[in-house]
DNA sequence: GTTATGAATTATGAATACAAAATACAAGAT
DNA sequence: ATCTTGTATTTTGTATTCATAATTCATAAC
């Protein structure tokens, strides 16, 4: 007879919820950079005190996603030109680290699933459905930093790239830019099989820091 | 006539002043890692309100240094082996970014005032003056970590490098292990000299590695 | 018309009050 | 003696209240 483990029972608090939904509003750009966070009206809007709120938005302050100004309340963080120049090399090491770290720790199933994606990912790019590509494309990446293990890593890319994400950069992809993403990866996922970790650090990393031009110029425009 | 500009005057908010007193008091040891904190004993400690002190231990909680586990409470956060693990190859991405960084930006004088550094420091070492030694160590690689002129990755390194601090891995250096880092250090300050990016960011990682296995020791013992 | 000043309003900061969950403890059952 | 079970106490989660700073708006001066 198996165990029945019923699963825990648990009620998150409220200051975590409301993190998290503030994080996803904040990062999918619902909310935009520079926009007021106004206690009250969120309040109202989500059906809580101040207390929890103001709680979530000390945590989202720390996360950088919001800039807290005493007495005078909360912002979305505004993306600069600076921020992106400063955020792109540190994710460009991440990401080569988690690549090195990937070759080492990764399996056969793992890789297995990983070309599954990077298939579909193409066929994606062939029929140009950039929403669908780009999904599949943040799949590849984060089983590639699930494969490094090291979730400390993981968070703390995950972290960068949500502040990045805000720039909406997607739509702004050239057509030649997009076909040398989609080379990129050709690269990537043939590093990975060989479990080359130097190769793929180094294709990582310049593959971020191609994006970057195309993230900068989503920001610009 | 130089004109006069008044200091703006400025109140912190208290979860501000709470999150860095007690930041700090993690840091330094002065709270035990697994330490229960107990918000009505620190809320009588600091004579403040639970309201700011649970915004400050949110901010903590996120940075990595408390862990909070809903409906009991927060605690000093562990420094466990797999965290050490996990923290150094990114401790040493991140250096080797920022030695790279430096020696793009680095002045000369920036260069002239860490050699001086340097040289105070060899002497702490040679006068076996440990506690005087580590620190010019660290202010060394703080102005390295300044000259890369990146907020964010310096930000990053600190925050990395608190959580470390915590194993209190300073006495555990072996007279093998101190002689090492001193020669380390010659190199390091030569490749700055030199401008060399990339030689320096490579021996900024390897000291780092070097680093772990005294850390390790300390938080094995 | 523009700028300055001050009262009224609104928003934030912090403390208190109340609710709910967890822990400690005591009495009873085995 | 050990393990339950129920109750009291403590602690955490959330809402509310009070204090204080910032903003708005009307009025007055230039």
């Amino acid at each position: 007879m198996s165990i029945e483990i019923a699963a825990p029972i648990q009620r998150r608090p409220l200051h975590n919820e409301l993190a998290d939904r503030l994080r996803h509003m904040i990062v999918e750009g619902e909310l935009a950079p520079g926009e007021k966070l106004a206690e009250k009206e969120l309040c109202e809007q989500f059906g809580v005190s101040r207390t929890p709120l103001r709680e979530a938005m000390k945590v989202l302050a720390t996360e950088g996603l919001v800039l807290l100004t005493p007495n005078r309340g909360g912002a979305v963080a505004k993306l600069t030109l600076a921020d992106l120049n400063e955020a792109f090399p540190i994710m460009g090491a991440l990401e080569a680290l988690s690549g090195e770290l990937a070759c080492r720790h990764i399996t056969d199933a793992e890789i297995a699933r990983i070309t599954d994606l990077h298939e579909r990912m193409v066929k994606k790019y062939e029929s140009g459905a950039l929403r669908d590509y780009f999904k599949l494309n943040e799949q590849i990446h984060q089983m590639i930093l699930n494969a490094a293990r090291n979730p400390t890593l993981a968070q703390m890319q995950l972290s960068l790239s949500g502040r990045v994400r805000r720039a909406r950069y997607m739509a702004n992809m050239s057509p030649a830019r997009w076909s040398e993403a989609v080379a990129e990866h050709g690269k990537i996922l043939e590093a990975l099989r060989a479990r080359d970790g130097t190769r793929l650090a180094v294709l990582l990393k310049d593959h971020l820091a191609n994006k970057l031009q195309t993230v900068k110029d989503a920001l610009t425009e």
